[in-house]
RNA sequence: GUGGGUGUAGCUCAGCUGGUCAGAGUGCCGGGUUGUGGCCCCGGAGGUCGAGGGUUCGAUCCCCUUCACUCACCCCA
């Protein structure tokens, strides 16, 4: 019979990487609390139509990549490629604007796209995401970059830069689009199959095509920055000015528009050096009119996503690092002495020591193997002569030295020398 | 969706373009100490050499197909 393996692209956390993926995220809820943010838990499943009319249906995620099944009432439900949509759909389904207008949220769980996997990208990956909604200062988008980058240096990533570029607004993005249509209009011929598609679908999109020739093309291209209305240049600046008041290193980006069509103003990424070819970890940006497009309240919004896996690959720890072993090992020779262990190992654990023992009947030696490998801090030994004598012998690992102890006091003894360690 | 690379023990990998090539290290189990871990020594278990087909007297090795993994393109976290 054939194996059943894991679906492609789709990973197993193993135990010993646990306490990495606990880190990170811990580490995240702390700091996000202190900035004010709430967590949020909403589905991975929602309607197809959510991510359709947020995304963009020209967008890439929504064209190929997403895990699009019909549920059996005929209805196309989703796997959550992104969080956001889900986020402001649940914002608008509870009416959050009426408690407040101003709502800050995260939440931390699995995306799904179905694209192929390679290093730092899989079909199923976490994302940590981000959202502020009802709030245009662009003091919210430096502030949300400032717990960013703070949080990247708690869980000590370095060497990563700050991109940031603005998309402008409604009032005069489609004044740039137009002047970049018509840019684009005289080089059909030296551009990618897909950006003389984009062309009239999405020509924003051609500035960050990666192919040589597309590049070269649009080298002279009309940039938004030079196009966007005082308003949004305000913005821009002002953004700028706040990440320097808190010392935020930063570069402007002018070809980064990102893939999904809700941006506008402000848009960011954290990118590295250190991960080959998909070099985000962290990306965002403000996007005013999603709210109102999903049949909301006209309020704006600004964001970001972190990808764990990316993330992960990169914090400097070790997944001993964050091993937690046993306080005591009980090593028990003989059938009274096993009961006897068993008694004490549940009521230890009782009292909150972590306490292993061995059920399979081995020799002292191998037991010790085992104390040894997993790590405990003591080991005690209880055996024929110890029962008869009502005592127990006391082991500590990394010393060697060896006490014996009534049984009777054992419990306390351990709790208390347990306390005194920590 | 398109390319390249790699598939041999649980893990990391050797294996001479075909003839004791079924191996090492590590991990696991046991012994050396019949009641004491780490270091050392010894032993053991564990493989249809990814799968299927072909060439050949003979294939882990050569050819074809297929699958998986992986890196890259694309895109993104």
């Amino acid at each position: 019979m054939d194996m059943i393996t894991a679906v492609r692209g789709f990973k197993d956390i193993l135990p010993q990487e646990t306490g990495k993926w606990r880190y990170i995220e811990e580490t995240a809820r702390n700091i996000f609390s202190d900035f004010g943010f709430r967590e949020i838990r909403v589905p991975i499943l929602e309607k197809t139509a959510l991510f359709k009319r947020s995304i963009g249906e020209l967008t890439d995620i929504v064209e190929k990549e997403m895990y699009t099944f019909l549920d059996r009432s005929d209805e196309y439900i989703t796997l959550r490629p992104e969080a956001t949509a889900s986020i402001i759909r649940a914002y608008l389904e509870h009416s959050m604007y009426s408690a407040d207008p101003v709502a800050k949220l995260f939440t931390i769980g699995p995306m799904f796209r179905r694209e192929r996997p390679q290093k730092g990208r899989y079909r199923q990956f976490h994302q940590i995401n981000v959202e502020s909604i009802g709030l245009d200062d662009p003091r919210i988008d430096a502030e949300i970059i400032l717990m960013l980058t703070q949080y990247l240096e708690r869980i000590k990533i370095a060497d990563v830069e700050l991109q940031i570029n603005s998309l402008g607004c409604t009032t005069c993005r489609p004044d740039y689009r137009k002047k970049l249509t018509l840019f684009l209009r005289g080089k059909e011929n030296d551009l990618c199959e897909d950006c003389r598609r984009r062309i009239s679908s999405n020509p924003l999109r051609i500035l960050d095509c990666k192919r040589k020739n597309c590049i070269h093309a649009i080298e002279n291209a009309p940039k938004t920055l030079d196009f966007v209305c005082p308003g949004c240049n305000e913005h821009f600046a002002k953004l700028q000015e706040f990440l320097n008041i808190f010392g935020i290193p930063f570069v402007i980006n002018t070809r980064m528009v990102r893939g999904l069509d809700y941006y506008t103003k402000t848009t960011f990424e954290i990118v590295t050096e250190s991960l080959g070819a998909q070099n985000a970890i962290a990306g965002g940006g403000r996007y005013d009119g999603l709210v109102r497009d999903l049949g909301g309240p006209d309020v704006p919004g600004t964001g970001f996503a972190l990808g764990c896996e990316r993330i992960l690959s990169l914090v400097p720890f070790k997944d001993d690092d964050f091993l937690l072993s046993p306080d005591l090992f009980i090593a028990a020779i003989g059938d009274d002495a096993e009961k006897l262990s068993f008694i004490l190992c549940n009521r230890l654990r009782l009292r909150g020591v972590k306490v292993e023992t061995d059920y399979a009947g081995k020799s002292l030696k191998s037991q010790m193997k085992k104390s040894d490998k997993l790590k405990c801090r003591f080991t005690l030994m209880l055996g024929k002569k110890e029962l008869m004598e009502k005592v127990a012998v006391l082991r500590d690992m990394q010393s060697g030295i060896q006490e014996h102890l009534t049984i009777d006091d054992f419990e306390d003894i351990i709790v208390k020398k347990l306390q005194e360690r920590k």
